[in-house]
DNA sequence: CACTAAGCATGACATTCATCATGCTACAAA
DNA sequence: TTTGTAGCATGATGAATGTCATGCTTAGTG
């Protein structure tokens, strides 16, 4: 049957945002269709009525996600104490163990790096992310803030990685603890 | 038929190394078995003959590739020199686009941290690279060598996971060209 | 020298996948 | 009010997957 445009418009919503969680905790090969779809309670059918093809919803969610990241950095205050509450967090065990709706970049960097397509929207967000950190996180308005914003977020994203591929709680903590510090 | 045993060792050997390499490229849900066994010369079929389950084959391959890398950094010489030329070699050009035989660490570390299995080998092995570093590639021999180990580590495989996500080949040079100016 | 079995190729198995086809219903536009 | 069609559920398609079964041949073992 045809439903209000408005149901509509919440339904694709849904695909997309459990779409977005699913990817980032199973990988961008590790969720199937008609696993995104149940997730948005829906049978598997109406995937194509929503997208054209399972690529097409990749690279929407990449784009999605990355651009809520940067819009997030963006809107942080410009101080030091927003800095280091956004580190804290960031290089914390709870968002270690909540990749579903965490940092995009660390959640999929390396499928991004296999995937042709998916490269274009992270290319173009990162940049915005980058812009993003060297404005606001940036130890003060320096000439190299843009280098600055480069080296933190590589600090970040692979200890996180790091921190979310071990076994072992006292290592992973300490990987955090040891990058919380050094920034 | 059966085969002489160096023969079989040698296919043996030829199945882990074309793992090795195609799960590094494509990640370690990126291959399939008849691909790895097609890369290394045989058919599909005697797969089973080498390796309990595909699973038993991850694991053997994490193991083998992560302890090649320790092995590596373990070899090197401690002296400036070959810290810098190691972390040049890490940050070029060539490792990124060739992530087939290059570090483990940064091709494996997230498709590592959503295979509980695979945790276990990574895990063990990545603290035998931390102390390799640290013995090696710190500044000088301080007490928080380990603290200096972790942190370069993450720094690194940061920074590679990002050069090799980017379509723009300016931005991911520049990624790389800042981690080797400030390490 | 006899004979067990290791390890190969071929092929089959049930699943799962991405995608497309169908038919129906009620919303939206005329 | 009439009518076209958006968007749903159900189901089918062919391809790919991990794994197992079979049979054959010869390297090792005793």
């Amino acid at each position: 049957m045809r439903y209000p445009a408005e149901v509509t418009a919440a339904r694709h919503g849904r695909i997309l945002q459990e779409a977005s969680r699913l990817f980032r905790e199973r990988g961008l090969n590790g969720v199937s269709v008609p696993e995104i779809m149940k997730a948005a309670k829906l049978t598997h059918g109406p995937f194509y009525n929503h997208f054209a093809s399972r690529e097409a919803l990749v690279t929407e969610v990449i784009d999605r996600v990355m651009g809520n990241l940067a819009d997030q950095i963006s809107s942080a205050r410009n101080s030091k104490a927003a800095r280091r509450q956004f580190l804290d967090a960031y290089l914390s065990a709870e968002h270690r163990d909540n990749p579903g709706d965490g940092c995009a970049i660390a959640a999929l960097a390396s499928d991004v790096a296999r995937n042709p397509t998916a490269k274009v929207p992270f290319t173009r967000r990162l940049k915005h992310v980058l812009a993003a950190v060297s404005t606001k996180f940036s130890s003060d308005g320096k000439d190299d803030s843009r280098a600055e914003a480069i080296r933190l977020v590589a600090q970040i994203v692979g200890a996180l990685i790091l921190a979310r591929a071990v076994d072992d709680s006292e290592l992973s903590e300490e990987i955090l603890e040891q990058t919380r510090a050094a920034l």
